[in-house]
RNA sequence: CGGGAUGUAGCGCAGCUUGGUAGCGCACCACGUUCGGGACGUGGGGGCCGCAGGUUCAAAUCCUGUCAUCCCGACCA
């Protein structure tokens, strides 16, 4: 391809609106450009980018038994209903109708369809295992899209649904399809970590995430990881051990008593207030888990992860209640306090969900929902509570004890590039996709899924490779492998050895540019660095010598070679591209 | 959903306070000089100033509404 003739065209500055490098970089150097928001197109780079890691994906998924089909976009509503989502899924479900009044979603995720074409199509047992995927847009109704290709609304994500008689099967593909994913992200020259993690709308019992680890924002997860053990998971499902505290009040409060506490609103102010470390109150929250209460119980000086308070109270949409809300949910049930004097005393209805951490908490301090007022040296049986189920509803936090070998945790953040879910018969059992097993019965397909992001795994590429001066792609997915400069078009032997060189390189099946532009050279070599070229051939002033340059984008060294040698050098370079 | 900010040429921005025929840099076109890390000169093309109302002799500018975009937050009691 002859740069003059490439549809491209780098941006002297950022765009405004991005945040993020990968963004930044993508836009200014001509890869994409915003159509709205988190809309964006794929310009003729960024598509030789994603085609490259689409192939690798390909070859991956392909090599480890899976075959590649192609599902519509738009879904009709009927088959989400059939599965419970229509009403799950929340408003990231894109719907819509058609003419006739139909209703419709664009397909944010292909569970619904996967399992309707399973159930016509594998009727015995005879014909699984099987593992089919595709590669293929989504359209995800974001909150809030940020980040240009990290977050969009609409991205490419490769999905791969697997159908199992049973769980030992699934384990295996689960397993297999780890191994695959590992495999891919390799070739695509990025490090990834496998982490454990909720497995959210899409369902299912056991969960990973591949995560790529970045100090920047672009990474939106927080990812803890054992010091010593390979333990890592996501903070929606980390576990931990907590290290020791105090816990029993017995010496501060001689009797259970309700006193005044003016003005402590929070819990630092409560503590001080008292003169008891934080570790000694049980603090009350208050969450909105499909509209309706839910009341949070934990040790004071913890913090509750809402998933994992989602997952306990079983339900599909949290937040956090307002003060308003707050006052009114007293009023209702007949008490006149104000947030900072919560508790579950006298809530009756409502349902509570305790964490494990309360369970060793005794004469501890509680709101008893009197403003301005606390229970001290209270117990669980002093307010009313009977029911005595706790739960892990609470955020991991650096230090805490690593679950599986009892060393620190650390945490850091991590961009999802890919995950994998064993679904079982979430599924299948609803939806009725059935086969008829080895004794004639009719039993549901165990599931599992398995997505990458494809457009999020190049923009998590461009977050790992970059330097000031703008991408450095890894071989294996740069939209070319090299340019060749010369450095003045108007110098003949500049301009012929470059030529030749260029077309040398084709003949060998390297993809290569040639920068015929009639530029200066400053303007070419930083149109080179910023679109991110692996390598560059530069054909200027050290031809007197019978050479040319070789600079390695990812490095910075420059070799100087005969032409002859230059193109054997990229040659062996790109044969050897795992 | 709440708060803040911004919409003027493909990109980055000025102009708005104090209404009076729309500007700058980059990019684009032409010519010339230059030529190893984003050159320079001269000339040129490109904008219903987000949209809709209103005030006014006159609106990018003032007023109202609306749409869009970006950022932050979404309450740890």
């Amino acid at each position: 391809m002859k740069m003059s003739k490439l549809f491209v065209q780098t941006l002297r500055e950022y765009p405004s609106d991005a945040e993020v490098v990968s963004h930044k970089m993508l836009a200014r150097a001509g890869y994409i450009r915003k159509l709205t928001t988190g809309v964006y197109n794929f310009l003729p780079l960024m598509w030789r980018v994603l085609k490259k890691i689409e192939t690798i994906v390909r070859e991956e998924m392909d090599a480890s038994g899976a075959q590649e089909l192609l599902m519509p976009f738009v879904q009709p509503k009927e088959l989400w209903e059939e599965s419970g989502r229509w009403d799950a899924y929340g408003k990231e479900l894109m719907r819509l109708k058609d003419r006739h009044d139909r209703i419709m979603c664009l397909g944010p995720t292909h569970e619904e369809v996967i399992t309707a074409i399973a159930r016509d199509g594998l009727k015995s047992y005879k014909q699984l295992p099987v593992n089919l995927y595709q590669i293929q847009s989504k359209f995800r109704d974001e909150v809030r899209p940020r980040y240009g290709l990290l977050r969009g609304r609409e991205f490419i994500m490769k999905d791969a649904y697997s159908f199992d008689t049973d769980e030992a099967g699934l384990d295996k593909e689960y397993d297999n399809m780890a191994r695959a994913y590992k495999r891919i992200f390799d070739r695509c020259g990025l490090d990834t970590k496998m982490v454990q993690s909720d497995s959210g709308t899409i369902g299912g019992s056991v969960s990973h995430e591949f995560m790529v680890i970045t100090d920047t924002d672009a990474g939106e997860n927080d990812v803890f990881y054992c010091s010593n053990c390979d333990y890592s998971a996501n903070s929606n499902h980390a576990e931990s051990k907590l290290p020791a505290a105090v816990v029993d009040g017995k010496e501060y409060f001689s009797k259970t008593e309700i006193i005044d506490t003016p003005n402590t609103h929070s819990i630092e102010e409560l503590s001080k207030f008292l003169n008891i470390p934080s570790t000694l109150i049980l603090k009350t929250l208050v969450y909105i888990v499909d509209k309706k209460p839910v009341l949070a119980l934990i040790r004071a000086d913890r913090a509750v992860e809402e998933t994992k308070l989602m997952n306990a109270a079983d339900g599909i949409e949290i937040r956090i209640a307002s003060s308003a809300e707050i006052v009114e949910l007293m009023a209702n049930k007949g008490f006149d306090a104000v947030p900072g004097f919560i508790g579950p005393k006298g809530m009756d209805g409502i349902r509570i969900i305790i964490d494990e951490t309360v369970r060793d908490l005794k004469n501890f301090v509680v709101g008893v929902n009197q403003t301005d007022k606390h229970m001290v040296g209270a117990n669980l049986s002093d307010l009313g509570i009977t029911e005595l189920k706790y739960h892990d509803i609470r955020l991991v936090e650096e230090g805490d004890i690593c679950p599986e070998c009892g060393k620190p945790l650390f945490v850091t953040k991590g961009i999802e590039v890919g995950n994998i879910f064993k679904l079982g018969t979430k599924y299948s059992k609803p939806m009725n996709a059935v086969y008829t097993d080895i004794n004639g019965e009719m039993k549901p397909y165990i599931m599992g899924c398995y997505g990458i992001g494809i457009s999020r795994t190049a923009a998590a590429a461009v977050e790992a490779h970059h330097d000031e001066f703008g991408i450095k792609w890894p071989l294996s997915i740069a939209p070319y492998h090299v340019v060749v400069v010369p450095v003045s078009t108007n110098d003949e032997i500049q301009m012929s050895t470059a030529v030749k060189i260029y077309e040398n390189l084709l003949k060998s099946d390297v993809e290569a540019v040639l920068d015929d532009r009639d530029e200066r050279a400053g303007v070419k070599f930083k149109d080179a660095d910023l679109i991110g070229f692996p390598y560059r051939i530069t054909a200027g002033k050290t031809l007197s010598e019978g050479l040319v340059e070789c600079k390695i984008r990812e490095t910075g060294e420059v070799l100087k070679l005969t032409p002859e040698k230059a193109v054997e050098f990229i040659k062996n370079a790109v044969a050897n591209i795992n």
